[in-house]
DNA sequence: TGGTATAACATGGTATTTTATGGGAATCAA
DNA sequence: TTGATTCCCATAAAATACCATGTTATACCA
């Protein structure tokens, strides 16, 4: 993977009758830039959806081909999900993905989906459950500082 | 990172109605020089936007990424709290970037925005938090002259 | 050193482009 | 045919680029 991107961002947009849903135009521009594709699952911590690009998943592949733990089952069972579960969305020439039922029904989004960038992927979650849990991760945060320093290297 | 910077100094510029502010000419040449971008987020610790390049939160995405496996839980609530609040930023022909309602309501800035140089990163603070913030830090050090040596750096 | 010319900068305003989003026609499949 | 998916067009709003001006800082010269 040589260029760099970072999925960034909080940024919410309105899913209408049909299911569309207009990707953010930084992610278009990545997805562009790299020649790649957009590609979204189940996530399996967290009542949302989970996307990235294609590139990651083959690097997931990659590293799991190469693992010394080769026997690590759970491992093995966690991508046997993700891989089943994923699956590939372009977008039309306005920009938008169509999502299926599956992943909105279990993500409960309904009118509105917030996509949350995570670096390397990013999230897709209903405004309600998005709320909740910027609000659990900040309250971490304050009672758990010395873990989140992203300021400290270089 | 090859070449070194340090963001410096304090300018405080003015804010329009539009939230635009002048980036200090410091500041964007630094940018220009290593051709990154400027990324920006609520400060975790301190009511101030603070901000820093691109390229440092690469570095930290790229940590991330080698250090936690895919799956790690750690790596999932970290990132979205730091990437999920960072947003890209680009100034225009003039120099301004545009500051976005969430920041600015965070930082509690109306008119002028105080820019704080803080090497690798930055702050930008609203002036009358400013005030009392530069107070606080100076009444610190004056009490807590031992503390400041060498191991203490920031 | 003092004064002036020049360049860089901050800032207000305006024009242009991009983006999100709704609706409809065309295409395809069950 | 019916339902769904893709493609295309239209529009309003928002983001961005561009232009103009006064001000400050810098360079230059006597």
């Amino acid at each position: 993977m040589r260029k760099t991107f970072l999925f960034l961002d909080t940024i919410i947009n309105k899913v209408d009758a049909k299911g569309r849903v207009s990707l953010p135009s930084d992610y278009r521009a990545i997805v562009k830039e790299l020649g790649s594709e957009i590609v979204c699952y189940r996530s399996l911590t967290a009542p949302c959806i989970e996307g990235c690009l294609e590139d990651s998943l083959e690097k997931l592949a990659t590293d799991i081909e190469n693992s010394t733990d080769f026997f690590s089952e759970t491992q093995d069972d966690l991508t046997n999900l993700i891989f089943g579960d994923a699956k590939r969305f372009t977008f039309d020439s306005t920009g938008r993905i169509m999502l299926t039922e599956k992943l909105l029904q279990y993500a409960q989004i309904k009118e509105s989906a917030v996509f949350v960038g995570k670096g390397r992927k990013f999230q897709i979650w209903s405004a309600e459950n998005w709320v909740k849990e910027e609000q659990r991760l900040r309250e971490k945060v304050k009672q758990n500082r010395p873990t989140l320093k992203p300021e400290g290297e270089n």
